[in-house]
DNA sequence: GTGAAAGCGCTAACAG
DNA sequence: CTGTTAGCGCTTTCAC
């Protein structure tokens, strides 16, 4: 077999060249990297010398085979990538979750659904431990993800006994919202809901996933403790983007809609909401009074500056971490933790009273 | 030595395992997995049964060792990834790259420095290719990354004659800001820069970086052909965010600088600039103009709408993914390519016609 | 201080 | 159709 392959890229050469090179054992190369303090210092020194002339680096994937560790964590979400991405929200605890992981000499792969499935996504995934973030119980291949094995920490998902979890009040903090709208006189509120990542949510159109549910509900409490009711038609579901949020406010006026209040589950949805606002000239908050959730950077910097339901997504994103590395460390805590972290909501600019009764909007 | 770890982890099951609860060879088990064509169906069904409920799940590393592929991409940063992520432009290069990879079979890894080290980060990298973000050749790692003959793609970064690379034209964009600005009469101008992730840079508090040098060579440009000098002392440096954008303008302000207009590297330090100029009491733009860079996605709802240098983020980085997949694949072309799009300026709201030669605002 | 050798767990060429 | 076997490249114990 030749040493070069047809692409002719150049070979990588092993330890045993090395060795060979340098007139060693394949051990002494090896502790000239790993151990240089069991070598004669002159020793060490020339093994070195010969690998960098020979361009050698040690094989990752081999060096982490034998090691049995990746130094790797995961980082899992039922949605595709780029969808992840799209929601600044997702940056935001990125940010927490690096953070804490770099600070621990660990490296971050996202896991996202291959080929349509979380689980040979997991299988590939070189990590050694996950955070999963928005996972449900109604997940198709949940039990397949639990029964895997790797430790794993949840991020806003169902609860599971085996596993850590972080997470904040949707709840309160969605019923916090409601009742700032019901105090400006608000009472025909859109719903605008971040759909399910599953095919069926995706097929119906229907809300879906652990934070929608608990935020709908807290939406819920909120209109019931004044006595009026949340119609299914009032709750349109979308991407948790700016796009999904314009496309939601867009349907619900289509079907005749008139409501004075949006109530979004994301800013990114919310900054959608304004833009369709706009696209319907719409004054926000004279028209319309929007309401976010979240709290992301950008979010007092809109026009008009977004009231918003406050959660500390970083600090959610460093304790997940904290929390997996802890019962990664052979001295850390196995424990399973629950977090949960306070909501609070932001009022800014976004929201106003309600306009007066039946009064529809004169396009201008 | 005993199975059971003292962690008391349930121990993972090896194909050997399954092989002898099946009563087959190892092989058998593994085509039952990858080949199951190659067993009677029967044989197959019953192995697979089995592996199932012994949990068993072919381990990822070795899997990937035999293999020597790990169907994963990194994407290289020089910056640590909590300020990478704090980026939403960023963001949208990931959501570019992710889709490709995702389509392509292909996982996301992220590398950024270990333990202050490029280096070492990469040499810990389970990684079939890199695309590497804003790599100069300054950078004191870049010549050992391009000995490590991973096959690179180059976004934003110097070029190297080996690699493909993905970029804009940068210093197009900045002179068209520029011509703008001096067209509304702005004669008194600072520029917010992104600061080099050297740690030379940050030291001197300096700019740095191949998009850094070009956009500023860019406005340079401009302002010369006006017969106007930019002075170092109103170039201002930080990192790339919303954070790093306010703390300039705070930094020029305190340092008597009283200019009409702000060029800003990127969009999120000109919301940065936003958020300085109601530090400051400032009405943008009649105060205080304020044209970014980038066009990230709330760049047009911010209050006001961002003046800015439209780039096609998600496509770079489509088009980096797309070009690294063709030289990993058998067939795909190994040529590099250098491959520029255009940026075009938007002017939206938040810049406008200088304020009156000399005359100084009134702070309210 | 240095080297030999035994794996890590899996895949796939090759025999049977 | 199924099993034997030879690695993938490295680390690390154990002996010298």
């Amino acid at each position: 077999v030749s040493r070069t392959s047809d692409r002719s890229r150049a070979v990588r050469p092993r330890i045993a060249d090395v060795a060979r090179e340098a007139g060693v054992s394949k051990a002494s190369v090896s502790f000239a990297f790993n151990q240089p303090g069991r070598l004669r210092p002159e020793t060490a020194t020339r093994i070195r010398g010969v690998a960098e002339a020979m361009g050698y680096r040690p094989h990752p994937v081999a060096r982490t085979h034998k090691q049995q560790r990746t130094m790797m964590l995961g980082v899992l979400t039922p949605q595709e990538l780029p969808v992840v991405f799209r929601n600044p929200w997702f940056g935001h605890l990125a940010e927490g979750i690096s953070a804490v992981a770099g600070a621990g000499g660990y490296g971050l792969a996202f896991v996202s659904p291959l080929g349509g499935s979380l689980a040979i996504a997991t299988g590939r995934a070189m990590v050694d431990g996950m955070v999963c973030v928005g996972l449900s119980h109604d997940h198709p291949e949940v039990e397949y993800l639990r029964a895997t094995g790797i430790p794993m920490v949840l991020v806003d998902s169902d609860h599971f006994p085996a596993f850590s979890s972080v997470e904040v009040d949707d709840e309160g903090g969605a019923r916090a919202a409601t009742e700032h709208l019901l105090a400006l006189g608000h009472r025909d509120v859109v719903v605008v809901a971040i759909q399910g990542p599953t095919a069926r949510a995706r097929a119906e159109g229907s809300p879906g996933g652990t934070v929608t549910l608990r935020r709908l509900s807290g939406y819920r409490a909120g209109f019931a403790a004044a006595g009026i009711e949340l119609g299914d038609d009032h709750v349109l579901s979308g991407a948790a983007s700016v796009e999904g949020g314009l496309s939601c406010m867009r349907r619900a006026w289509a079907a005749g809609l008139r409501p004075t209040a949006a109530l979004c589950m994301a800013d990114a949805m919310a900054i959608g909401a304004l833009a369709a606002a706009r696209e319907l000239n719409l004054h926000v908050p004279r028209d319309l009074s929007i309401v976010g959730f979240d709290d992301i950077d950008v979010s007092r910097y809109t026009e008009p500056p977004l009231t918003t339901v406050h959660q500390p997504i970083r600090r959610k994103g460093e304790e997940a971490a904290r929390l997996l590395l802890s019962s990664l460390s052979p001295e850390g805590s196995p424990a399973v933790e629950h977090r949960q972290f306070e909501t609070r909501l932001v009022v800014r600019s976004s929201s106003g009273p309600a306009r007066p009764n039946g009064q529809e909007v004169t396009r201008a």
